[in-house]
DNA sequence: AGTGCGATTGACT
DNA sequence: GTCAATCGCACTA
């Protein structure tokens, strides 16, 4: 979506617009934008991969109640929650139910778009597929981490969600990656035949 | 105050 | 394909 000047838009999404459900919402989010305002410009990509943590979801950081670390999973749909993984990762999810109730939608990997020299630099790696394959990935290279915790997407900011006229990916769905107690749902999402996908080649047919 | 563990990544065989 | 680095955080006492 670009305009006559070649600028790109990133019209927000309003948070009604969001679907009220973890698994509905991390497929509705399958070809959006993923928008960062930094003070060296604008870094933003499309997702192309996520997975649901809902409701009841032994392996959702909401499953034993609210903490310090998770309590963004229990603000409204729409708002990001950003946690530090093996002490050097941070992820990026949306929050993905009604006040109160603990859930999420993990993005874990966009096509770059704008500011790809950015992240270049902030990745320290040249190859563009390689930018945001992966949830640590795309935090790096959007320069996000725990300080834009508990930010609300829906709205203009540091960090935000954006539509994006294209047609419709085709997505594709498998179990979700790195979870040692494996549920066997189907909780992640992908563009079928994207190059910025991340997982196993056999997840992603 | 101490312990154990990851919703990962990058380096290596 | 394998494997270890790394540290914030929840949990136990």
């Amino acid at each position: 979506m670009r305009n006559v000047g070649g600028e790109r838009r990133y019209p927000t999404i309003a948070r009604v617009r969001l679907p009220l459900d973890t698994v509905l919402l991390a497929r509705y989010l399958i070809g959006k934008l993923l928008v960062r305002e930094t003070g060296n410009g604008t870094l933003s990509g499309r997702i192309v991969e996520t997975e649901a943590y809902p409701i009841g979801d032994a392996a959702s950081h909401a499953h034993r109640g609210m903490t310090l670390r998770n309590r963004a999973l229990f603000l409204s749909r729409g708002h990001a929650y950003i946690y530090i993984a093996y002490g050097t990762s941070s992820m990026v999810n949306v929050s993905s139910e009604a006040v109160g109730v603990g859930a999420g939608v993990l993005i874990r990997a966009l096509e770059p778009l704008d500011g790809i020299a950015s992240m270049q630099r902030n990745r320290g790696v040249e190859s563009v597929r390689d930018l945001a394959r992966g949830p640590g990935r795309l935090a790096a290279a959007l320069e996000v981490d725990r300080s834009q915790d508990g930010i609300d997407l829906c709205r203009p900011g540091p960090l935000r969600l954006a539509r994006d006229d294209q047609a419709s990916p085709e997505i594709g769905v498998s179990r979700r990656i790195g979870l040692s107690r494996e549920t066997e749902r189907l909780l992640r999402f992908y563009v079928r035949g994207s190059p910025f996908v991340s997982g196993p080649k056999r997840l992603n047919l």
